[in-house]
DNA sequence: GCAAGGTC
């Protein structure tokens, strides 16, 4: 049999690139966690078999170990000198790819060489050693690991880069590991301060987390900076002439060249003379040919500002819309930095695919029989190809804003096509004779007042230059060099000077690409973050205004040490890790280094937040004013207060506690009971909406839950549970093993979820639309509707397990014989009960699969508590209806 | 609950 020889790129649509530029479009695909591509060929001279696949990214991530993960435990100046941990990054939640790592080991094995295609960035080399460590290629005695450095994914420069192989770069690898480390631990040990200090101080900061970024500040920076010009912006009165002609009706209004002046007096003389005088003389007319440069190829920085600018969709939303055509085959891939065609790109087909279009395939058919021109050089950054239209569709077929997108990208694509853009501009200066106010019998220019009528043009799509008042103007100066004077406008003062508008997200992304912040993937998330950090709000126009919390935050580093919100920030970590890069450092001592700077600063800061304090002080109230009286602590058995705003929390005035709650939903008083294991009044929580769900939780065990491993025993870990628990999230109600409170799992639980294995629970306060839901999943069952109760009881179903539960009917509508109200049985086994029940939703059940088999649902029952079929219980996607 | 960087 021939050798294998594995081939791993960074995402599918690279490994599918190359292995159909390879293969010469002969293969076979098989579905695996990445699509593997299977052909047979000749690699250093011998016969062998390809496989070729990708990972999705980054495998592993950086992160602290267990024991610096608890907020209240861990100092945060003790992270500098944490140890890091890498881990398998976990995949996203609607992502039917599992595992990239045990992916690749499969892949692997019997393979003697690896060639890796990761992107040919610092990035790319970093993610080859996290797969030479996936595949254990390293450590195994005659495998070979190989290196293809590619310019592009066309076929020319993959078979120049097969036949180039070299070794992945250690150090460029090694300098994407410094910038990991000192990104989390500066990023983290900021946050964790603010956020505890802060938070733990006022009441009305609107944020869960006040954080600390090398991208996101500096970004914040930005919006502040402009927003203390303005503020600072003192306006100043101004004065200025616009005199006005008549022609054929229409009223032309002259701007007058000197602008304007910031003197009432001397702007008044001289609308006197004008005035007086009464007529204007035309001496001169200009008329230039004005040129503007196709565009060269769009890349995704620049399509994110037309998109902000000019179609008012913010970054996320573009790259969305984005993302979408391209996995639909509408564009090539949308993530570039290249402006560049490759030599070999092929216009005339992709302009071929786009003649059928109603909208433009005129235009496009136009460009294919006259001829087209080829791009304007950009910069080739050897990624991808500009953004360029792949296949032609419509309005309908794409929906409104994924068809603006589209049609911009498109419309870009033929600009670069289209010959540059010629307009012609005019412009007449016109003249006061000042004959009469300054006695000269000629006429001087020197001495006189001009006047212009501002140039108008108008640009055609297309490029084609349209303008009537082109025509008047030259006909102004033909035949009527002496205008008359209709009137004058000068009011006073005309107008103050204007201070600059709030940043434009446009300029936002700008600035950030001058300045090194972000990547063109990441610059919308950084953007997403200062927003929804409530550090500024998006307004009108899309401009970025900060909020109170942004100010307060960037004037406070200002304050203590600017270093710490300037852009130069992360260009000051780029080039330390450049040099790591190199080979002009090493790693470690570069990673000791910035951490120690950092550290300092740290130190510096925690010493100096008064001064950024001062500032909040001053813009937000203290937690003992905030919030309203809710519910009584369970140690001093006062009341305690709820602070409603992010993070909502509630806060013990006399313990001077906080005890944080879930997020998102509203939160009451549930009947007053308390809590067996600590006397803390229970809370009820809603989550928004009809369909949303609501839990008893008790404040304590939800910030300290008493159980240690409650993750562990039920399952239920904090990600994978549909309910978003948030900050603290240890254990609400659902959780809880308690075996007597009457709001625990153990006597609230019905059965086991159908769809996972999580466990079905009564929704306590959910009359008259009664329900189960479930504690692990989006599963919903709703009961007999219109009871006046219903209610579990301690007995449990002899054939299924599952708890009995009591209905009290209604009287008017019950479903039993004579008039009868009260039935008890299982939801399952009972024959009305169970004619009554339906399964409402349920999205989430491939992913916790998985988990199967742990022995929870019931809990101390284990696999007992599943339903009655014992034939059926292995398939997880049983429906409800199957029982 | 935290950073920034890949990608789906």
């Amino acid at each position: 049999m021939a050798p294998k020889v594995l081939m791993v790129a960074e995402k599918p649509s690279i490994a599918l690139a190359i292995a159909s530029a390879l293969s010469g479009g002969r293969m076979s695909t098989r579905r695996g966690s990445t699509e593997v591509h299977e052909f047979d060929g000749m690699f250093l001279g011998f016969p062998v078999h390809y496989k070729v696949t990708s990972v999705i990214g980054h495998v592993f991530s950086v992160d602290f170990p267990a024991r610096f993960q608890d907020w209240n435990s861990t100092n945060p100046l003790d992270l500098f000198d944490a140890p890091i941990v890498k881990s398998e990054s976990t995949p996203k939640a609607n992502c039917f790819y599992s595992i990239n790592l045990r992916h690749l080991s499969q892949e692997a094995r019997g393979c003697g060489h690896l060639v890796l295609w990761l992107d040919c960035d610092r990035e790319g080399e970093n993610i080859c050693f996290e797969v030479i460590e996936c595949t254990g290629f390293q450590s195994t005695a005659g495998k070979k690991v190989h290196r293809a450095r590619f310019s592009s994914v066309t076929e020319k420069d993959i078979l120049k880069a097969m036949n180039s192989l070299v070794e992945p770069n250690k150090n460029e690898a090694q300098a994407v590991d410094a910038r990991q480390e000192i990104d989390l631990k500066v990023g983290v040990a900021f946050t964790r301060f603010q956020t505890s200090y802060f938070n733990g101080k006022y009441g009305n900061l609107d944020s869960r987390v006040i954080s600390y970024g090398p991208c996101q500040t500096p970004t914040l920076g930005f919006c502040v900076r402009r927003h203390l010009q303005i503020n600072t912006f003192k306006p100043e009165k101004f004065w200025t002439l616009h005199p006005y002609i008549m022609y054929k009706g229409y009223e032309l209004k002259l701007d007058w060249q000197r602008h304007r002046l910031f003197d009432s007096d001397v702007t008044q003389m001289f609308r006197n003379f004008v005035k007086e005088d009464g007529f204007l003389k035309v001496i001169g007319i200009s008329e230039k040919q004005v040129s503007k440069g196709r565009p060269a190829g769009l890349n995704t920085v620049n399509l994110l500002k037309v998109a902000s600018s000019a179609l008012g969709f913010g970054p996320q939303l573009a790259m969305q819309l984005a993302e979408r055509l391209y996995t639909q085959g509408f564009i090539s891939y949308p993530r570039t930095e290249s402006t560049a065609y490759p030599a070999s790109f092929d216009y005339k087909g992709t302009l071929g695919a786009l003649a059928r279009n109603p909208v433009w395939g005129d235009y496009v058919q136009q460009l294919l029989s006259d001829g087209y021109h080829k791009p304007r050089s950009g910069t080739d950054a050897g990624d991808h190809p500009p953004i360029t239209p792949m296949s032609s569709a419509s309005e309908n077929i794409l929906g409104h804003d994924a068809w603006k997108l589209y049609q911009y990208i498109c419309q870009h694509f033929l600009g670069t096509l289209s010959p540059d853009c010629k307009y012609t501009s005019f412009s007449f200066t016109s003249c006061f004779r000042l004959a009469k106010a300054f006695g000269i019998g000629v006429h001087n220019s020197s001495k006189s007042i001009s006047f212009t009528l501002p140039a108008i043009f108008h640009m055609h799509e297309h490029h084609r230059v349209y303008n009537s008042l082109c025509y008047l103007q030259n006909y102004l100066y033909k035949f009527s060099k002496i205008l008359l004077l209709h009137g004058i406008k000068a009011y006073e003062p005309w107008g103050s000077t204007q201070p600059p508008d709030h940043l434009s997200e446009s300029e936002l992304i700008s600035l950030m690409e001058e300045n090194g912040i972000g990547t063109d993937a990441s610059i919308p998330v950084h953007i997403n973050n200062i927003c929804e950090r409530n550090y500024v709000q998006v307004q009108a126009g899309r401009r970025l205004v900060p909020t109170a919390l942004g100010i307060s935050l960037i004037r406070g580093y200002q304050l203590i040490d600017p270093d710490l919100c300037l852009p130069d920030i992360r260009s000051f970590i780029e080039q330390q890790i450049s040099l790591v890069a190199k080979g002009q450092a090493d790693h470690s001592l570069v990673v000791e280094h910035v951490i120690e700077q950092f550290k300092r600063k740290f130190i510096y800061f925690v010493k100096q937040i008064e001064n950024m304090d001062a500032l909040f002080e001053a813009e937000f109230s203290p937690l003992s004013d905030s919030g309203r009286v809710l519910s009584k602590c369970g140690k001093c058995l006062r009341y305690m207060k709820h602070i409603p705003t992010q993070p909502s929390r509630l806060y013990c005035g006399t313990c001077e506690e906080i005890y944080y709650t879930p997020p998102k939903g509203t939160i009451k008083l549930y009947k007053e009971l308390t809590c067996p294991l600590d006397n803390f009044e229970l809370l009820i929580f809603s989550m928004p909406g009809p369909e949303g769900k609501s839990f008893p939780f008790c404040p304590y065990c939800y910030n300290n839950p008493p159980f240690e491993g409650i993750d562990n025993i039920f399952g239920a870990s904090k990600s994978s549970s549909s309910v978003k628990l948030g900050k603290g999230a240890g254990m609400p109600c659902f959780l809880c093993p308690h075996p007597t409170c009457q709001h625990s799992m153990i006597s609230q639980g019905v059965c086991a979820c159908p769809e996972c294995d999580g466990t079905l629970v009564l929704d306590p306060v959910s009359a008259p639309r009664w329900r189960l839901y479930c504690n692990m999943c989006n599963c919903l069952v709703s009961l007999p509707e219109g009871a006046h109760r219903i209610s579990t009881t301690g007995d449990h179903c002899p054939e299924c397990d599952s708890t009995i539960i009591e209905v009290d009917f209604n009287k008017k509508t019950t479903p039993l014989k004579d008039g009868a109200t009260l039935h008890i049985g299982c939801i399952l086994c009972d024959e009305l009960l169970y004619s009554l029940v339906e399964i409402k939703h349920g999205k989430s059940f491939s992913r916790n699969a998985r988990h199967r088999g742990r022995g929870r649902g019931r809990g101390r029952r284990g696999h007992s508590g599943r339903g009655r079929g014992s034939k059926k219980q292995h398939d997880p996607r049983m429906s409800f209806r199957d029982f």
